[in-house]
RNA sequence: GGGCACUUAGCUCAGUUGGUUAGAGCAACUGGUUUACACCCAGUAGGUCGGGGGUUCGAGUCCCUCAGUGCCCA
């Protein structure tokens, strides 16, 4: 007499309701993604988390990218490595300074007066902004972010991402000014990083410089006006065309192509600019586009980053007379010596007409006394054209010149060549974005920002008796005194009352570029200096989006190269983009953008995960609900199937591998091991959705064929070697299907693993093919019985009989050994089929259903 | 202008070195109250794999070319 077999405790209808609130405690309770400190470099596996920009909203887009980091975090936790998978939170920089305005309805004046009980509007007007000094200012954006990261923290557990809170980190944290302050002190040091005064492109709305990485494109309506130069040497004329009249004071020389035979006998004579009367050159260079307008172009300081070059490799004279706020200078230096006129004082009555006015009624007013003067030929020609904008910016980029502190990368181009192919890219092809990026440099790093909210330059400046700055000989403070803040430290060997003082000092005003800081993610969350970094450094993984390769991507492989001779991680995993149904990318501009809270109400947070899982690394995926019902309905359908399983399998018994001996029940062992080797090596090359889309596969026709043709045998008592046999293979099955969905679907494979195990599932062992036994090749009896189901199936549903409708008579018709591997099957068949009686015949193919006919 | 991708069923996408009648899910349609699951189950239908050319015994897959879409760089 057997003993009554024990059961795991199931329960009766299990449910996803309260799952993600009941599971984050339970993890943090029991510290389930906590990175181990004293783990070897070899054992770990870090990530270099991309710290969000904390600007209020919360983007689908990051559900989307973090989990996909997630599950990779996950498989390797769950391969034995400790997982060292810090978050951070970037509130450094111009979107939260935006954000901070709009919010609390102020401006920043760096003039003005610290108040320390200052409190902002309580109704925020957007049109009356209260103007506020820098530390007031500073004070608020630390308000807000510190709220905005709650928020965002709040999401990304909901959301299940296994992070090791203990090390969050935010971009302007003193510790994280220290490290920056650092980093530049010691490039400064090996001279990769100079100040110097140069053109430096320039928002005039934000009133700070931008680096190339910042800019883009935009197509804008512009007008080529064709105007006329006379030479100065007879009454010969030139006519350039350009779409910047209003630069004409600023002309220094007119360029054309060294080939273009039309210009070539003007070239290294003299041209008189209209109004201004200014002489200048006619000079070659391979820059010159013949194509463009008349194929001789009027060079300025400075209309473009084309005219920088000009400027430099021609060395040109400059005439800057463009302010900082967008605006012309109020004077010009028309008959200086390095500035002539033939008219002196024509040229500074035209001028006197542009001082002070924007860049729009400048062009107006030089148009109009181009075209009275007849030098204007014929009408302005309106085209479409690129200009150049900062990315967060609303009007035109002006170049103006500037002190700025500049990183040396042009100098460095092959090297950051080399580094970009020794980085692992997933997927491959996006190496292509970086190293076109490389490549395509024309400037150094500028990283000075005319802001408020940053890492200040660690640097004081020596103030000369006549009140001039000693640009050349800054002074820097220790690297143990850091973070300092120049505009109120003071540096070693003076007083606070010497600042500003002829003899005394000044600070640098600036704050650094926020990708200064960003790109220096490895050495802030791995807390460079201590002994966690030698853990954790290079990090294995770099996820992030692809528009943030030539910022984020380039700037960290140049803060690593310089530093540590090295890559700052081995792997960099590209994700894609989220577009909305009708395949537009998400955008906040546009209007499209998806909040994500909802979505995890309700669908809960396995099924937008697996929304998230489901795109492909680097591939840009649509916004689709109907994924995240399907997600749901697989985590509904693992609950049900753990609980089928678990409540037919006896918990004590010992249930190895060694106990599956019938057909079909090794056939399924043989397609396990296929899977975990697949999934397995999906994961190892970063494809989670791979990996998830093989498993998927697998577990629906587990669920539907093979759990269907076992079920009864599993009943039996688990001495009979056949019923061992099939509960055996349900057991196993079930924990590797568990554990393979683990990554992707934290919360309800916790839950059913908690059925019938102690601890986490995500602390549990990755499934391995030398954990499943020895699995010969398939016999082919798992697939003809599913195919002879399949076809009682069809004929019940074409007779319109329910699924249990009993066959009276199964005729098999087939080869003799297929009928021998329908004979191993018949008891399953039967009990899936509700056959009565089969018959087999060797011969043709050809399987007969007959359907008991309805006692009337 | 240079580059990188993409184009397979109405929709979203698989299809790893070229190898039988091209797969899945959703949607559609037809059925089924089936003791794990109606947030379920079974089945049906639906594609000249963007166009054209080539290599090959054989091409969704390799090569050329054209077209469209998106992005990157200039």
């Amino acid at each position: 007499m057997d003993a009554a077999p024990t059961r795991f405790s199931v329960p009766d209808s299990p449910s996803l309701e309260g799952i993600e609130k009941a599971w984050m405690e339970r993890w943090a309770a029991a510290d389930t993604y906590r990175f181990d400190e004293t783990a070897t470099r070899d054992n770990v596996f870090s990530i270099d988390t991309p710290p969000p920009t904390v600007s209020g909203s919360l983007h689908i887009g990051h559900v989307f990218s973090y989990t996909q980091t997630d599950t990779l975090a996950r498989y390797h936790r769950m391969r034995g490595e400790q997982v060292f998978y810090p978050m951070g939170w970037d509130d450094n920089g111009l979107p939260t300074e935006r954000r901070v305005e709009n919010y609390f309805g102020v401006r920043c004046d760096p003039s003005y007066p610290y108040v320390p009980t200052f409190e902002p509007p309580a109704t925020p007007d957007a049109k009356n902004k209260v103007t506020i000094g820098r530390k007031n200012f500073v004070e608020l954006c630390h308000r807000l972010t510190a709220i905005d990261e709650e928020a965002f923290k709040e999401l990304f557990m909901r959301l299940g991402l296994s992070i090791d809170w203990r090390y969050e980190y935010t971009t302007i944290s003193r510790n994280a000014q220290a490290i920056s302050q650092r980093a530049f002190l010691e490039m400064t040091r090996r001279g990769e990083v100079y100040s110097t005064e140069a053109p430096t492109l320039w928002d005039v709305d934000f009133r700070t410089a931008v680096s190339q990485a910042e800019l883009e494109d935009r197509e804008r309506p512009g007008a080529y006006h064709r105007v006329s130069f006379a030479l100065e040497s007879g009454d010969e004329t030139i006519e350039i065309e350009t779409t910047r009249p209003e630069l004409l004071p600023s002309c220094v020389a007119l360029v054309a192509h060294p080939d273009d035979a039309r210009y070539q006998p003007f070239v290294g004579k003299n041209v008189i600019t209209p109004l201004f009367g200014v002489p200048v050159p006619v000079l070659a260079h391979e820059l010159a586009d013949p194509e463009k307008g008349s194929g001789i172009a009027m060079i300025c300081t400075f209309g473009d980053t084309t005219d920088v070059t000009w400027w430099r490799e021609l060395k040109l004279p400059t005439r800057a007379l463009i302010g900082r706020d967008g605006r012309f200078l109020a004077s010009a230096g028309f008959g200086a010596a390095n500035w002539p006129s033939v008219d002196v004082d024509r040229a500074h009555g035209i001028y006197s007409e542009m001082a002070g006015k924007s860049v729009h009624s400048g062009r107006e007013a030089v148009v109009a006394q181009l075209r009275e003067c007849g030098a204007l030929i014929g009408e302005p020609r309106t085209i479409q054209h690129a200009v150049k904008f900062y990315e967060k910016g609303d009007r035109p980029l002006e170049i103006v010149t500037s002190r700025q502190w500049f990183v040396r990368t042009v100098a460095h181009r092959d090297e950051l060549l080399r580094r970009g192919e020794e980085l692992v890219w997933h997927p491959d092809f996006m190496k292509h974005r970086y190293r076109s990026w490389v490549e395509g440099l024309n400037g150094d790093w500028c990283i000075s920002r005319q802001r408020y909210f940053g890492v200040p330059f660690p640097a004081w400046y020596p103030i000369n008796d006549d009140g001039t700055y000693n640009y050349d000989t800054p002074i820097f403070p220790e690297i143990a005194q850091l973070p300092v803040d120049p505009s109120s430290d003071v540096p070693a060997g003076y007083v606070e009352s010497q600042r500003h003082q002829p003899g005394g000092f000044v600070g640098d005003p600036d704050v650094m570029d926020t990708w200064a800081t960003s790109s220096l993610t490895p050495q802030i969350a791995g807390q460079w200096g201590s002994e966690l970094f030698e853990r954790v450094f290079p990090m294995d993984l770099r996820p992030q989006a692809h528009e943030i390769i030539r910022t984020w991507l380039f700037s960290t492989v140049v803060r690593s190269h310089f530093q540590f001779d090295s890559l700052p991680f081995r792997h960099a995993a590209i994700s894609g983009w989220i577009l909305d149904p009708d395949r537009k990318k998400m955008s906040k501009s546009v209007g499209n953008v998806i909040v994500p809270i909802g979505l995890l109400q309700t669908h809960g947070s396995d099924a937008v995960r697996y929304w998230a899982a489901s795109g492909r690394p680097g591939t840009d995926t649509a916004f689709d609900e109907g994924q995240m019902k399907i997600g749901r309905r697989l985590a509904i359908k693992l609950l049900n199937v753990s609980k089928f399983v678990l409540s037919r399998v006896d918990a004590h018994a010992a249930l190895g591998p060694e106990h599956i001996t019938e057909a079909i029940d090794r056939d399924l062992l043989v397609a396990l091991r296929d899977l975990v080797a697949e999934a397995t090596a999906s994961f190892d090359d970063f494809d989670y959705a791979r990996a998830l889309e093989r498993t998927e596969n697998f577990f629906w026709s587990f669920c539907d064929d093979y759990v269907e043709l076992v079920k009864i045998r599993a009943y039996g008592d688990s001495s009979h070697p056949a019923a061992a046999s099939a509960q055996a293979t349900l057991a196993l099955t079930l924990s590797v299907l568990q554990r393979l969905f683990a990554p992707i679907l934290p919360f309800v494979t916790d839950e059913v693993w908690s059925w019938w195990h102690e601890g986490s599932i995500h602390g549990a062992a990755w499934p391995t093919v030398s954990e499943l036994g020895d699995a010969p090749h398939a016999s082919g009896a798992y697939r003809l019985a599913s195919d002879i189901v399949s076809d009682i199936r069809r004929e019940k549903t074409t007779a319109k009989v329910s699924q249990r409708a009993t066959v009276s008579e199964l005729t098999i018709s087939d080869a003799a050994e297929v009928i021998e591997l329908a004979k191993l099957v018949d008891s399953d068949i039967a009990d899936a089929g509700s056959v009565t009686a089969t018959i087999y015949i060797v011969g043709d193919t050809r399987r007969d259903v007959t359907l008991e006919t309805p006692s009337a």
